[in-house]
DNA sequence: GCAGAATGTAAAAAAAATGTAAATTCGCGA
DNA sequence: TCGCGAATTTACATTTTTTTTACATTCTGC
């Protein structure tokens, strides 16, 4: 449960975003995006746990080695530093669980009435 | 990972720059260049590795053979001359990825309206 | 809808990494 | 051994990242 930098090596990649465990730059559609050590490390925990919710709790003591006592912001601001680099798609793939923490999730087309029910359109 | 002088004996080459694994000297545009010893070593590691973040343990590992536990300046002095030598390229060819290291990138013309949009010029 | 708790955010402060000039040391050829 | 250029260290300056602070905003249960 909630892997670590074992996933080390593998790379992340769907439709707009391409991010290696390895590298501290990745890819948004084709600008590439240069990450910090705190944002490459929430990013990578984040993304070897796709589609699950990670709890600040956890976030805060793999990466910065906190209890459960410490009051801070910082995981907050990084994620919100990290949000912004992923322009346009920030919160399409930090997504917040209220009360929880956050959670990667994979990018999906956005569905239109088109691909959709087809037969919707053009009546 | 990494490439050392194995690719030695073939030359760098773009717009810019000419750079002979085997020769301590290069040219920058049409100005000659002499290269120390440790600057081409690091210049080389760097170019071969083009496009690529080599990390500061790496080169200092490689080139002086040090550990990552030892503390010194020497790795950016060598980094600044060599930026020096390069002028007025220094800071296009050799970037600095903070926290991680340096990279060499490829000199690439600067876009204009012309080369980039030809349809959008002349109207 | 309200109160209280959780998260978002901008800006300042603190910490860490890199840049730089100048002094010092090293090493090699004469 | 001496002299000289190369390499390294030193001592700050500067830049960048990280954390904190101080509020603003949003959410949830009642």
């Amino acid at each position: 449960m909630f892997q670590s930098a074992a996933a080390a090596g593998n790379a992340y990649r769907d439709e707009h975003l391409l991010f290696d465990h390895g590298n501290t730059s990745a890819y948004v559609d084709l600008r590439e995006i240069i990450l910090t050590k705190k944002e490459h490390e929430l990013l990578a925990l984040l993304v070897e746990n796709a589609g699950e919710i990670v709890p600040r709790d956890i976030l805060l003591e793999r990466i910065w080695g906190y209890g459960k006592d410490i009051r801070t912001r910082t995981l907050d601001v990084h994620i919100r530093r990290l949000r912004k680099k992923l322009f346009p798609y920030g919160d399409t793939y930090i997504e917040t669980i209220f009360g929880v923490g956050y959670r990667f999730q994979r990018f999906r087309e956005p569905r239109n009435y088109m691909t959709f029910m087809p037969e919707l359109v053009a009546v």
